[in-house]
DNA sequence: TTACGTGCAAATACTTTGCAGTTCC
DNA sequence: GGAACTGCAAAGTATTTGCACGTAA
């Protein structure tokens, strides 16, 4: 976390760009929660230990943390969620319906197989998001049990 | 064409709906574009047989489409688009920043891998998207042009 | 003739922008 | 001191909903 800091920091000083009490509570709430947040959550969490600070201000700092590099935005919801992403290595999601935890993923094979598809078309692959949505296990053994089936 | 048509004048006969003027100049141009429509894109098309035609109801229309197993979202550029779905194999898309473009693509592979991930994990899959982005082979060679290094 | 469909306008949800006042360098 | 930062309110975009009128069955 601290390393995350300094890269703002410096982040910030490259780009002329100034230290706030709020940029630094938002990165803080950002980084220790290690969760996929949507901005409401964010600020909610924020909003704890600074009530004053906006909406408007998570989002802009939101923006500056995707440029320095320190989060990655999901659409997952038709909201946008924000990961930390530093020095972090590259992972998918998989959203349970039903509780609406989320999951990461990683598949080399997956990757792999991509690139291969993209290079037999021409294509320059830049990214890519891939979500996989249905029920994760606690869940699709609750639904299991609510249809009469008796988990066990 | 005409068994799509089929299928949605059952679909509202099941679901005591009625026919318009209106749903069937929305399906038959949805149908004609065979592309992945902008809700605006597919209301301007109407719009040039009937002027009249109010965006609600293409929204309205769409939702049916889908219900009846016509239509399929996906999520592009924060906008929804549409593409026909009935008796259509499963495919993901490509989408090139460039020109806009998307292409579809499909590998089992990748969708044997997501199976056994998930099987590990627990997890009861219900669906996924996987959308690559970057430039397609035309405009991945512009860039290159672009950039000083004429295409040979 | 009645429940459904339509289009407008208003409402909603999420996000961005304009602006006047405040803070950092 | 001046450019950057903040928060409010307003605007913007994509989509949904309320409602009075129109229409298919």
């Amino acid at each position: 976390m601290a390393e995350e800091k300094a890269v703002f920091s410096t982040y910030l000083q490259e780009h002329r760009l100034k230290r706030s009490e709020q940029r630094e509570v938002i990165l803080d709430t950002f980084l220790r929660s290690d969760r996929h947040l949507s901005v409401d959550e964010l600020l909610r969490l924020v909003q704890k230990k600074r009530p004053e600070v906006g909406r408007t201000t998570v989002y802009r700092s939101l923006k500056l943390f995707q440029a320095a590099g320190l989060a990655q935005e999901l659409h997952l919801d038709g909201q946008a969620r924000f990961e930390r992403d530093y020095k972090r290595a590259h992972h998918d999601h998989f959203f349970c319906r039903a509780c609406g935890e989320i999951f990461e993923f990683a598949s080399a094979e997956i990757e792999r197989l991509q690139e291969e598809i993209a290079a037999g078309l021409g294509f320059q692959i830049e990214g890519h998001r891939h979500l996989i949505h249905g029920l994760c296990g606690k869940c699709a053994g609750n639904e299991a049990s609510t249809k009469g089936r008796p988990a066990g």
